[in-house]
DNA sequence: ATAACCTGGATACTAAATGTCCTGAATCCC
DNA sequence: GGGATTCAGGACATTTAGTATCCAGGTTAT
């Protein structure tokens, strides 16, 4: 999986603590001292997939699109590490016993549906939580933590 | 994930079809046309983490260590892509506020723990279903299958 | 003894992830 | 309007992981 969804999840925390505020990828990047040009893809993607929307200019930035609440953490994995099973099906029956190029066998396949239900239970789990989820659980842990962000944005130089 | 999974899957329900006949590399790589001497590595992989036996020599080959039922999904995922989560956790915290070396944020942090909780949702689901489930789905939606693939074996030249 | 087969290391090849750079367009401020 | 700031995105370069081949050494059946 994708690093780039690791930046984004926090990237996405941090946000929902300046909410209506636009932050910039330099500024957004240097919070965990990430390579700014690279993370700016990362947010690129996010906001193409409509998680958050960017202004261009002097004040523009990033911001979350929509409520926290409203996004959850499979459409960041799917945002940035696109939408494909972990499992490839390279349909390897088609060179086997009953090679019928016509047929589909990702969907016949016994072994391509067990997979496939795995990772149906995975994206449930990651669907079933949201950016405002995570959010919470962080403050019920430490309380300040929303204060000190804006504290650490608001004094960061570049 | 490693595409060697899917051929470790299909050649383990093979295997299942042909109980204390052991068969070679050069076979089961025949059966889909693949790689023999990439697909020997996943079976070593296998062997080694004690789902396959293997014995040398002519007459020589790989077969089932255990009962059918006994080998999870999650045994083979495990014993071909390793045992990493697919989420990488890069401790990006420690470059961020509270940074302290001596935490492990992979415990502490948020996001780590509900990338996790959905990480395990996936392996519960996978350690559920066997080679045994397969084989059995196999054979009620083709009969057959069984027989077919013994002989289908059994007819390989090289 | 020979041939078949597994083991594992070395190596090459390929694709994907990671990271950088640069041009162009949008926006703000003077 | 002009200059500065920032996002958008394409074009690379670099690094790492996945895929694939080969060979030398050990094991076993005949
Ligand atoms: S569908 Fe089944 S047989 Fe075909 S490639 Fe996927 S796993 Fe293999
Ligand atoms: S533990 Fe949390 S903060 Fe640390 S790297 Fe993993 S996801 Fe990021």
């Amino acid at each position: 999986m994708n690093e780039g969804v690791e930046w984004a999840m926090h990237s996405c925390v941090n946000l929902s603590w300046l909410p209506g505020e636009a932050v910039t990828a330099k500024r957004l990047a240097a919070f965990y001292n990430l390579p700014t040009a690279y993370l700016n893809k990362q947010l690129q993607a996010l906001t193409r997939a409509g998680i958050l929307t960017s202004v261009s200019g002097p004040k523009g930035g990033f911001q979350l699109a929509r409520d926290p609440q409203k996004i959850t953490l499979l459409d960041i994995v799917v945002a940035i590490d696109g939408p494909d099973d972990a499992f490839r099906c390279t349909q390897i029956l088609k060179e086997g016993p009953g090679a019928d190029p016509k047929v589909d066998y990702t969907k016949v396949c016994v072994v391509s549906q067990a997979m496939r239900s795995a990772e149906l239970t995975y994206r449930r789990t990651l669907a079933g939580q949201t950016i405002a989820d995570i959010a919470e659980r962080v403050v019920s842990t430490s309380p300040d933590a929303p204060a000190s962000t804006r504290n650490r944005f608001a004094n960061l130089k570049s």
